[in-house]
DNA sequence: ACATGTTTCGAACGTACATTAGATTTACGA
DNA sequence: TCGTAAATCTAATGTACGTTCGAAACATGT
């Protein structure tokens, strides 16, 4: 025990992460213990030393998946100037979570991905966090609100439920080097503050302008 | 065989039923031929009479539900009148791909959720009927940037996926007699078209517009 | 070099599951 | 009512998996 990291604290490193990106891949059922083991260079077996069950084995997985994006998000709003616009400020929560979610981090993505096929009682665990979360989310867009910055007449708590699917719904279909997540935030901004549409001329008649 | 559903058709629909709603809610692995065959009111074993193994039963699940959102989308698109605006076909698919999502449809929401954690090999025998239906919206969503509905300097494939994530995600909270899924679809197109925002008074001095 | 605690192995156990196949029941026309 | 095909049942098979546990290997302080 003289290094910083015991042996222990490594392996069971090494564990966490060969399950998360498991998970997310195959989902929680389909992923087998024999693998993980194997993906993390050990014997099936051997895994019960650091996890009693693989049950508990997800539930860690899932924790720090809900971790991270929640402290992602809160550190972006510390690092903001205090006085940011409210635009700026959802911003930047967005371009976190969605950082957290699309650079390396099979935790946060295994999470959202499994998180809804996951045995009944290994969620009423973690429904206190995910709260906690969408907590963090309502307060920056209500906040915005009242200040005048998001239409009053919106139900903020549909239009959160809609931000996350489109941020969230990206773990099923990003591929890096394809677009940057930098792209991605600005689009979803850009739909979220202005909407990509434009007036249509009044099509009523014959009266068509030609550009 | 008289009547119009032979025995077996019945039983067959009974089996697929039980099949889509406990695939969308525990997932495909974690979901027994026992506890779909008990839903439909028989043995484990009578499903072979009907289908070939499990991985063809969740085929034939996949397959009815994208059959059916695409289905839809499509008859909305050819329901509206022939010089309907861009804003209003778009509307209309996103509210027919909604409607379908959360309307008794096991099937489409069971393809959106575990898609993504089925075996390899069932995935691409879907490949190309989901290529089909990313098609369809593609069509629609160029056909209005084109006529400039939509602005021309966003990439629609960033916005196709967006979007799609926003209703998809429907799924994961979505629960009847809370938010009706016509104010969902609303929502999703002010988002869309207009955005949320409203423009912040410039802060940066003191010369502010008062209203 | 030894002793002690830590970590991993390897084999075994029990169970749950998908699948099979023959027996049994059901539906229906002759 | 009988006979045949359709549909379901029942029991068995094999396998894959989570889990257990004692032995082996490894590390570390004395």
């Amino acid at each position: 025990m003289t290094s910083e990291q015991s042996k222990s604290d490594i392996s069971r490193a090494r564990i966490l992460d060969a399950a998360a990106k498991m998970f997310r891949q195959k989902g929680y059922a389909a992923t087998t213990l024999i693998e993980i083991a194997r993906a993390a260079g050990m014997q099936a077996g051997s895994l019960y030393y650091h996890f009693g069950s693989k049950d508990e084995l997800l539930e860690e997985v899932l924790d720090i998946g809900m971790r991270r994006v929640h402290e992602a998000v809160e550190e972006s709003q510390e690092r903001l100037p205090a006085d940011s616009s409210h635009r700026d400020r959802i911003r930047a929560a967005v371009e976190a979570h969605l950082t957290t979610l699309l650079k390396h981090d099979d935790y946060t993505s295994a999470n959202i991905r499994i998180f809804g096929q996951v045995p009944e009682e290994v969620q009423q665990h973690h429904i206190r966090q995910r709260d906690a979360y969408a907590e963090l989310w309502r307060r920056i867009l209500t906040k915005a609100q009242k200040s005048g910055a998001l239409r009053s007449d919106v139900d903020l708590g549909l239009v959160r439920m809609l931000l996350m699917g489109a941020l969230n719904w990206s773990v099923e279909w990003y591929q890096p080097g394809r677009t940057s997540i930098q792209t991605i935030a600005d689009h979803m901004c850009l739909m979220l503050f202005s909407g990509i549409g434009i007036e249509e001329p009044i099509r009523s008649g014959e009266n068509e302008t030609v550009a």
